[in-house]
DNA sequence: TCTGGGGTCCTAGGACCC
DNA sequence: TCTGGGGTCCTAGGACCC
């Protein structure tokens, strides 16, 4: 059996566990840019008015009519609070997958059958003591099912006590009519407007179609995906994080930009984090994609987009090096005259840093000094915060671009400087 | 005025190899 | 009239996830 543990509403629950004046009470979290709204608590989903991945400015009046809180996104609590998250998972098995920053499957095998769903409750209380995060608990013998599970737990609190275990065959078939399509792990809007089209709206009638329809119309995919409803486990646990294939960056200026020095500047600073991202799982990049474009939603303007691949001379994980190239891509690509909202760099073709052939006639010794320059400024990066060190491409102009973030929350696990206050 | 960001996997078809 | 057989690699597009 495998149980998949969910944060609930992590974003506003993360906010929410270091202000207890807004317990009970509707808080959103914003997207990059207090863009869209991309998270909101049962409070605040309950207003109804308030739709998910909608542009806040929208929904001003409705905010300020409710006394809804609203929060710019603060990744920086999040991912440590999601740390801690797992970190509590690991007392309870060591065989854990941490599928996103909110929720993690872990393998139950070896457990007591009859006791999964105290075992659930148990895990529960433990990370809502001491991270003050309320989580949502399924377990199924199969990914799916326990994420069904999870769906179940979810939406009747008052029936589950946000735990539910499809541990028995009845349950299971319970659970599959009561489950719309629309609502299943791996049917996204276009399956199930599909399947819609034909009769089918639950997890059962689904099930009901033959395995070879659902691979031809579904691929290996769709099909998988009903063996693991039927209970046959198709997706396994991943432990490992594999690598990544690919990194990258892209966000949108706080402000339209024109100016090519600032968005050099703002794309030297993505090099840089994604640089750092790829040298911590020890890949090397083989090429780069620059690309830049203009505010679409606004019609009256000018519209640009174009991007360029460069296939690095050689694999490389140093942002200095890369930082020359997606400089040069964005000279090549960059036409004066438009109002630009966003510029990103994908690092692609990665390939693991041990694998790599060297070149014959290099100079290593540049290299290592290359090396132990990258991993110099990682350390530093690391133990005084984000942007310690830069490469001088980034400039010094950083409020020109960076994202707007209204209402931030502080940092209070991680910066000394940002701790909790208790008056 | 203001509209997110970061990923993965699968397939069909074309180009190419021997 | 009849035109091989067995493969790989790449790409664009479509689907999905959080």
């Amino acid at each position: 059996m495998l149980a998949l543990i969910d944060c609930n509403s992590f974003y506003a629950a993360c906010e929410q566990a270091f202000r207890p004046d807004l317990k009970n009470k509707p808080v959103v979290v914003l997207s990059n840019n207090d863009g869209c709204i991309v998270a909101a608590n049962r409070e605040a989903k309950a207003l109804k008015c308030l739709n998910m991945f909608d542009p806040v400015f929208k929904h001003k009046s409705e905010l300020v009519k409710h006394g809804v809180t609203v929060f710019s996104s603060n990744y920086a609590l999040y991912a440590d609070m999601s740390r801690r998250v797992m970190n509590i998972l690991g007392r309870f098995s060591s065989d854990i997958e941490v599928y996103s920053i909110d929720e993690a499957f872990v393998d139950l095998a070896g457990f007591d059958k009859s006791d999964h769903t105290a075992y659930g409750t148990n895990i529960r209380n433990t990370i809502l003591k001491y991270t003050g995060l309320p989580t949502g608990i399924g377990i199924g013998p199969t990914k799916t099912l326990a994420k069904a599970a999870n769906k179940i737990a979810k939406t009747f609190p008052q029936k589950t006590a946000y735990v539910y275990s499809i541990d028995s065959e009845h349950k299971r078939i319970k659970a599959l009519k009561w489950l719309q399509l629309k609502d299943l792990w791996g049917i996204g809007r276009r399956y199930a407007k599909k399947l819609n089209r034909l009769g089918i709206y639950t997890a059962y009638e689904l099930c009901m179609l033959p395995d070879d329809w659902v691979r031809n119309n579904m691929t290996v995919v769709g099909l998988k995906l009903k063996q693991e409803l039927e209970g046959t486990p198709c997706i396994e646990l991943e432990q490992v994080r594999p690598r990544k294939k690919a990194i990258g960056t892209a966000k949108s200026f706080g402000v339209k930009l024109s100016d090519y020095k600032l968005i050099s500047e703002a794309l030297a600073y993505y090099v840089a984090e994604v640089a750092e991202k790829l040298r911590a799982q020890n890949s090397l990049a083989e090429a780069m994609m620059v690309f830049i474009h203009t505010n679409q939603f606004r019609t009256k303007d000018k519209q640009y987009a174009r991007n360029m691949v460069i296939n690095l001379p050689r694999a490389t994980c140093s942002t200095t090096e890369l930082t020359h190239f997606a400089l040069k891509a964005l000279k090549a690509i960059y036409k004066p005259g438009y109002n630009y909202k966003k510029v990103g760099v994908l690092l692609a073709e990665l390939v693991n840093e041990n694998a790599v052939q060297k070149d014959l006639f290099a100079d290593e010794s540049a290299d290592i000094k290359q090396r132990k320059l990258m991993q110099a400024m990682d350390r530093i990066n690391l133990r005084f915060g984000k942007g310690s060190t830069l490469t001088a491409a980034c400039g010094v102009r950083r409020n020109k671009w960076k994202l707007r973030q209204q209402n931030l929350s502080p940092r209070y696990t991680t910066s000394w400087n940002e701790l909790l206050k208790v008056a």
